[in-house]
This record gives C-alpha cells, sequence and structure tokens, in this order.
DNA sequence: TAAATGTCTATAGTTTTTATCGTGTATAAA
DNA sequence: TTTATACACGATAAAAACTATAGACATTTA
C-alpha cells in the first residue's frame, strides 16, 4: 500500500502539472496547491519541501512565489517519486540497490530461498513501475481502463 | 517492503514443507519451528495460528504434538499468504478487491488518475505473484538466478 | 518596511509492527 | 488419575512509522 503521503505528493505533482500546461503558467502557493489537491497545507509543506531538494520542483520565495514543476511531466518517474516518498520499494531490503541491507539473520543470501522467489517477481515489478512517469498519468489512461474493467 | 512477520512466517513454512517431503515426516513443535527458522518462538506462535485458522496447516495438541502443512505446497500460494500475514497487496485500497475501501476523499474514482496508473502496475504485478506458490521456493530457482544476475 | 510566502526544526497523537507473558486447554504416557 | 508436553488465546507493551501541527525564521517584492 502506498502512503497518504505518496497520494499527497501525486496529487499535488499533477496539480503542477496541469498548471504547468495551461499558456500562461504561474507558481502556485503552498496553499493554492493544499487546496487544489485536497492535502493539509502544513503537511504539504513537507511534501513539497522533499520534492524540490530532489530537483523535481521549483519555489520562488516572497509575494507573488510559489512551485512549479522544474522536470517534465515525461521525466518525473512515478518509481522514483515511490522511493522519494515512501522509501524503498524492494520487497526486501536485501533486493534494494540503493537501499541495501543485508537480512541480520541471513546466513546465505545466494541460496536463501525468500530472496529468490521474491527477485523473480520484483524484477518484473521493476520493469513495469519503472517506465511509469507522471505523464502517463496526465493521460486520460485508456489502458487503465481496460484493467479496471477485467478486475 | 514485506514484514519480518511475513519473513517469518514463510520461514516455517518453508522448514514444514521441508519436513513434508522427508521419508517419515512427523509433527514439528512450535519450538523445533522456531529454532529451524531461527524465529522468536512466542511470536511464531501467533503466525502458525493464523496459518491454521486459514486451513494452511494443522496443528495437533499434547505430547508428540506439533505443527504440519495441511495443503500440498503447490496449493499454498505466496500472494494468500502476504494478504493473510501482511493484509492486502494494492497499492491503494480502492484497488483492492477483498479489502475494497473507498478513499475518503475521492471525488470520482472512475476518472481518479492515481488509481488508473496503479491499476495498470497492479494487474500486471497480480500476474506475477498470484502464480507463485510455495512449490516455487521449494525448488532451487534456476530463473531466480539469472535475475539476480541482472541486477 | 510591510506583507506575503517559502524554510526548517521540534513536537505530538495515532497506528502498525514486533514482540512477550500469563493462563487455559488438550493429549498421551506413566 | 496424575503429570509432562504441547498448542490456544487474550492481554500487554516497547519501538517504529505514519500523519500531521506549530512556531520561529528567512526571503522577496511592492
Amino acid at each position: 500500500m502506498i502512503t497518504q503521503k505518496m497520494k499527497y505528493a501525486l496529487k499535488a505533482l499533477l496539480v503542477l502539472a496541469d498548471e504547468a500546461v495551461k499558456p500562461a503558467p504561474e507558481a502556485l502557493t503552498i496553499e493554492a496547491i493544499a487546496k487544489r489537491s485536497d492535502s493539509p497545507k502544513r503537511f504539504l509543506e513537507h511534501i513539497l519541501l522533499e520534492l524540490r531538494n530532489a530537483q523535481v520542483v521549483t519555489s520562488t520565495r516572497g509575494r507573488a512565489g510559489g512551485y512549479s514543476l522544474r522536470m517534465a511531466p515525461a521525466d518525473i518517474s512515478i518509481s522514483e517519486m515511490l522511493r522519494l516518498i515512501d522509501g524503498p520499494i524492494a520487497p526486501l531490503a536485501c533486493l534494494s540497490r540503493r537501499a541495501y541491507q543485508r537480512c541480520d539473520d541471513c546466513t546465505d543470501e545466494a541460496t536463501c530461498r525468500i530472496r529468490k522467489v521474491f527477485a523473480e517477481v520484483f524484477w518484473s515489478y521493476l520493469l513495469i513501475i519503472d517506465s511509469l512517469t507522471l505523464a502517463d498519468m496526465l493521460r486520460s489512461g485508456e489502458v487503465a481502463d481496460q484493467v479496471i474493467g477485467k478486475m
């Protein structure tokens, strides 16, 4: 399950992306983003700060300040946002490349049957999620419609 | 990330499965399973109880009592175990069939862009994980080896 | 300089995770 | 029938993660 924080982050990014495609895009204040995304303002503040530190959005201070996208939606990877906000996406720490951690009790990683089976799953999962960007969320998503229909 | 509890559950199931294929399988006590799987005994107790209530394992009380697999490894689905121990595996509650919950702030599920993109990912993910069973973990896992090699 | 706005650190309530403990119940052997 | 062994089940609790909120400060522009 993705966290509420991640939902707020994605909603905020969608608000910023929607603004970015307008003829005369303006920087949006935290307050405005909070309102449009229906997120708690003071919480969103922290989220936007993280996105800013990750170079995903830019901010300008003072009067008429606010936030706007820094990267093109097609360059904002969903999996990167997940890693940034929710932490590692690997099912096991010992399968994460960036947040690798050996299991305390692990005697032999190479033969661990739990690791093996989840490596298999994770590999396929990464292939999919690593290919998704904010741009895919902006499109109306015909594929997703079909998927939901099947479920 | 799967929880520590789920790791213990899988380890315990592997211990029970390894016992089940022996020429003269015996019921294993919680203590024995805890030792072989390197899990905290009193915690494992609750996990085994859940597995028992889910008809995955059987238990016999009293002297010479203990636990053993009730289902064949090929019939023990990894994703079902995940659902049992860790809860819903859908990335969003509104995408879970068994633990469906509408988002508090959701105005229109059909057009929610977050839901759509994760539905797409989840659909593919389910396809993979739903096909895996404990039997796949028992096999040495040549496919997984290749996967890990690529990572 | 005043008003608007972002920055940053601290704090705190709630929930989830990860256990542990005590006691009760069932079984089989002595 | 007693006793040893083992599972059953509910209560409790420490630690971590999640979800915020608050206050003080810095920056910009009118």
